[in-house]
Formats: C-alpha cells, structure tokens, sequence
DNA sequence: CAAGAAAGCGAGTGATTACTTGCATGAAGC
DNA sequence: GCTTCATGCAAGTAATCACTCGCTTTCTTG
C-alpha cells in the first residue's frame, strides 16, 4: 500500500476540512468525516494534528496567507487609490467566491468562542487588512481622489463590515447569487461617499470612474 | 414547592437559551445548559418542547417579532423618508445592542445549515425586512431627498449587509464597542450614496439632515 | 374533597464526540 | 539485510449529547 509523508498528508487534511466547510458548515465537521473524506482511519489524523482545533488552525493560517498575497498588489501598489480600492473589491470578492469554505470557517462560532487562539488569529487577519485598507484610504486623501475630511479608520472598519455581510448574505444564501460580481455593486455606493465633492451639478464624475477589471 | 404554568417555563427557557448565547454562543448551549440556568431538571425541558430546535424556533420567533414591531413605525411611517431611515438605522442597533444573543443566535451556523426549517424562517425574516427598507427607500425617491436613478433593490440590499457586518464585527469583538452609537456613522457613509446630487459644490447639505435621535 | 391533568425529577439509552492504546507495516539509513 | 521510526489501523475510553421512561408532586376543577 502507498504511504504518503507527512507534509502531504497534513495538507490534504486541511484542503478536506475546507471542502466539507464550504458543504456542511463547521458543526459537521468530525475528525471522523475528515478522516472518511481524506481515505484514512480517523486515528490517523492525530498522528498529524495534536488536536482537532489544529487542523483548524493550520487552515485559517493557510488561508490568511494565501488572502494576502493576492491582495498585496492593490494595498501596496502605487497607482491611483481608487483604481487599487475598486481592484481590491473585485479581487477579494473573486477569491473569496472560489473558497465558500473561508466564509464558513471565519464566521463560524466554534473558531470565535471556544478556541481563544483561534479568534485571536481571526482577529488579528481582520486586524491587519482593515490597517491597510485604511493606509489605501489615505493615500486616496493624499491624491486628492478622496474628500480630504474623510475619516479613513471609520471608513476602513465600514468597508470591511460591508465585504463580510455580503460575503455573509451569500453565504446564508447557499452561494445562490455570483458574489465576485458585486464588486461594482459595492463600488457604486462606496464611491459618493469617498470621491471628493469637486464635481460640478449635472453630472458628478469621480476621477478615474471607467476603468473596468 | 412552587410550581410554575407552562407559558412561564417557556418563556424563561427561552429567555435562559438567549443569555446563553450572548455569553457563549449557541455551540455551548445544551439542554443540560438551559436546564441550569432556569433551575429545573434536563429533562423537565422536554416537557415544555418537544425537540431542542423547537427552543430555538420560540426564541427567533419572539425576537423577530419584537424588532418588526419596533421599526414598523419608521418603516411605515409617512415623514420624510431620509429622516425615517437614519432614525430606523439607531432604532435597529439599539434594539441588537440590547440583545446580545441575538446576532449570536441569528449568525449561528447550526440555525443556518442544520436545520432548513430555522434557516427559513431566518431568511424570511431578513427579505421581509430588505422588502420594507426598499418601499422606504422608494418613498424618498418618489419625495425628491434620494436620487432618481437609485437602484432601490441593490441598495436595500447594501444596506441590510452593512447592518450585519457591523453586528457581526460587534459580536467577534465580544461586544467592545457601543453598537448603537454607530447608526451616525453609518449614515455618513450612507448619505452621500443615497441623496439627489443637488448641493452647491461649497457645501453638500442633505435635506433634513439636522434631526438628532 | 376527589380526580385527572400537568409539571417535575432520577435514572437511564443509544448515539456521537475527540482522543488513546497497542500493534502492524512500510520506507529510509547504515 | 537489519534497525529505526514515522505512518497506518482496529479497538477502546470517557465524556457529552438529545431524548425517554417510570414515577411523584402539585395545581385545577367540578
């Protein structure tokens, strides 16, 4: 019979937690629908994993980093803050869209309540983004593309609160409605609210407002 | 020994199945649990409802109940409509920060994907509620303080994934920070998107904007 | 005041949980 | 080729779960 190592083992356990996440939720999760899912006996999980809780661990920090790599470009980058917030919405909504495990996971209870860890490191994700987004914000104010009173904390803690109840509404939804393409939909609102008011009357035109994905 | 009716043992497992899940979140609640709390034997539960679900259908009944009967005034209401929905937005987070176990119990994975018939009546309350906010937002329309071309339905929408968001991340943040006080920052994220472009390019005052809670 | 209904409890029941133990088996190094 | 050790599994453990059963106690009602 092939034996795999470990490294790989390991792996292939937290990609079946995440697919039963985005199936079943968090509740259903056993280490024995784990162990069924991968093809071993459920003992053998904690040949790899201490405990259960470490599986779960070891796929939100999988996750966490994977998120930020894909984002790093657009809160990093240096172009027009608008352009790199409205990539960023596409982008994080796209890839969120292909993981329907991840918003299981994150919203779970199991991770936030009984597992102080393991809301420490979901905090911490949230934590981290939301400083960048707003480092995004406020380089939009310094641009000039974003009103100059704007309160880019307040904004940023509101932005990421709006990706996480949509993600939540597609979620609770069963993934019903195609969630990468709201993207323009959360732009159109959270642009009055950030463009600067320069604009005249008629018509108000945000600097840079057609650049499609 | 005294001995209670049944419509007050109902009502005080429910009241104890709430405060459990602000505490600790529908995870640890057992009938075990619930029992404690109340002072009465696990089993005597079972005489007052048949299945454990059934606990939590009362208690999401009873709430969804009340918090239709506190917004139906801003909802149905006839004063202009910009005043009605930043009034309806402090209304609503008062109401969620004076009952913590309900965005525990309304997020609650186990409400949404183990029981179908708890997760309808959850997604029937929420449309019902988006309904409402989008007649409210038409009403502005028609009243000339929301833009004409606002897309009424997308925006309802929006508006009702902020609110959860916002809950959300009061809920993960153990509750750290006063809900209600955010309905003002939600409307200044929200005003801009929502009214007629009409202001002088000096200063942008929305219409009734000045009416404090 | 008698009688039936309803509320209560102690003691289970069977299912499921995360996790252990003891032992077999495969792969890598000397 | 023999040792070594990680990977694997069958069987078991203690805890917890929702829920049941048999019986007692209280309240209501005629």
């Amino acid at each position: 019979m092939k034996r795999k190592s470990g490294e790989e083992r390991r792996e292939e356990i937290v990609r079946a937690l995440l697919d039963l996440t985005a199936e079943r939720g968090t509740r259903e999760i056993s280490t024995q629908a784990i162990a069924d899912r991968v093809g071993i006996a459920q003992p053998t999980i904690f040949r790899h994993f201490p405990t259960r809780d470490a599986i779960f661990r070891a796929a939100l920090d999988s996750i966490g980093r994977k998120l930020l790599d894909v984002l790093t470009p657009m809160l990093s980058g240096r172009g027009p803050a608008d352009v790199r917030l409205r990539k960023l919405l596409s982008r994080q909504l796209r890839f969120i869209s292909r993981r329907k495990g991840l918003p299981r996971l994150i919203f779970s209870e199991r991770l936030h309540l009984e597992d102080p860890e393991l809301k420490a490191v979901v905090r911490d994700i949230i934590d981290r983004y939301t400083a960048r987004l707003e480092e995004l914000l406020r380089d939009g104010v310094h641009q000039g593309c974003f009103r100059q009173d704007l309160d880019t904390a307040e904004t940023a803690r509101l932005i990421v609160a709006l990706i996480q109840g949509l993600v939540m509404r597609w979620s609770l939804s069963d993934f019903e409605f195609p969630l990468d393409q709201q993207g323009e939909v959360l732009w159109r609102l959270l642009e009055p609210a950030l463009r600067a008011p320069q604009g005249p009357p008629d018509q108000a035109p945000g600097p840079h407002a057609n650049t499609s994905d």
